[in-house]
DNA sequence: CATCAAAGTGTAAATTTAACACTTTAAAAT
DNA sequence: ATTTTAAAGTGTTAAATTTACACTTTGATG
């Protein structure tokens, strides 16, 4: 028990966790085992400790509650309204982070019945103003896809040129030149070629390609701007 | 007096409000007058109250402290470290705002000695993390202006196409080609031609503008999207 | 050996950007 | 009145970028 001379809010955080697959978005969902909104989909997060930054707490609840660990966040936005939880008033720090799925087994840990990933175009009722963070989610992960390399996150170290294309166009929702595509991000210089294609696939092999992240950040030191 | 089960940090809201002024972006900085930071010029903010929501306190204290209200605030960024404050934690949800300075007497309200504008290139040394979140609002800044039209918000409702040049200069930190700048933001049609020049400048008169917004509203619509 | 499915590749037209300098105007100074 | 001053206002050209567009290659499958 602690005492305060004012009410203060609770502090809490939660992650909206972008994967992708199969030519679609998808969201880290897990789904609650308690009240309030028991048995409904919700964002990971939960309470943020005294010792802890907000991005710490997210981080560890990522780890607790959907076994993910090891991941880049990046703030999105807080949340503040009187009544965005029905238990009390609880300010909420939201971030972000783009993942490649195929890197985590997920698991549903402390407080969750089940983790899963829904795509963006197909998501269940979320509990609390979870949808409203997804949606703010979105418009920030659109505006910013086309300014900073960050479609690698969503894919494997090693990834072919089409995989690539495919992200923007799923998270753009739109179709993208082929060719103009490949003209555009090659020329940049931000892609290594691989001495190594694709196997057993019953077509021609594409070459793998990785992000340069080197060569990024020299171009960057140079005033290079990344622009789709 | 209130009790809590766990220990809770507690909220506040801190401000970084922009101004332009004889062709530099200035800063309002408020010197305080209690501890801690005493005497020290810091960004107008302070603690965010049961029943407000972190936007609602942080134009609630630009009003009871610097004397400005009518304000559209932007959130900038939530800032947890453990020690950002010496007396206790407290987390900041930081706004930013870009106002015309000219529409505000600045009033010393409460808690403050002095409230003043500050040119960004010659900022004092400032309380608690407030420098950093300078840093990030500036940075913030240059990043959205050239991607939404936001420069005008700096200027009185009627301007000139000099001075919103001088606008997009300070930000940008660069010189802009004089015709070039003209073509492009004339071309974008968001901006009327008034019927009425500058008087009494001891050279030719220029005339005045103003931003369009319903011609923008009709734009976006469209998919139109602004750039510099 | 034919089929299938996606990989990979080039060009030309249209648009946008970048660079660049002189004339006009209105007030102020002489 | 005339000259001076300071910024307003205005077009063109070359270069770079963007857009639109279709066929050949390849490797596995049947």
């Amino acid at each position: 028990m602690v005492q305060y001379e004012y009410e203060r809010p609770a502090l809490a955080t939660d992650c909206v966790i972008f994967g992708f697959d199969g030519g679609e978005l998808k969201l880290l969902l897990l789904k609650r085992e308690k009240a309030p909104f028991e048995n409904t989909w919700a964002l990971p997060g939960g309470f943020v400790f005294m010792h802890e930054t907000t991005e710490t707490a997210a981080k560890r609840l990522l780890r607790e509650k959907a076994g993910i660990g090891n991941v880049f966040i990046e703030q999105l936005y807080t949340f503040s309204s009187i009544d965005r939880d029905p238990r009390e008033r609880i300010v909420s720090v939201s971030y972000f982070a783009l993942v490649n799925k195929t890197q985590f087994a997920l698991i549903a840990g402390r407080d969750t019945i089940q983790a899963a990933w829904h795509p963006i175009s197909a998501l269940p009722e979320l509990g609390f103003d979870h949808s409203e963070i997804v949606s703010v989610a979105i418009e920030r992960l659109k505006g910013k896809v086309r300014y900073q390399p960050i479609g690698f996150e969503l894919l494997d170290l090693k990834f072919t040129l089409s995989q690539l294309q495919s992200v923007y166009e799923a998270i753009l929702q739109a179709p993208i030149d082929k060719r103009n595509f490949r003209k555009k991000i090659i020329g940049m210089g931000l892609l290594k070629q691989l001495d190594e294609k694709e196997q057993n696939v019953p077509r021609k092999a594409a070459f793998y390609y990785s992000f340069d992240k080197k060569a990024y950040e020299e171009l960057t030191k140079k005033g290079f701007h990344f622009e789709l």
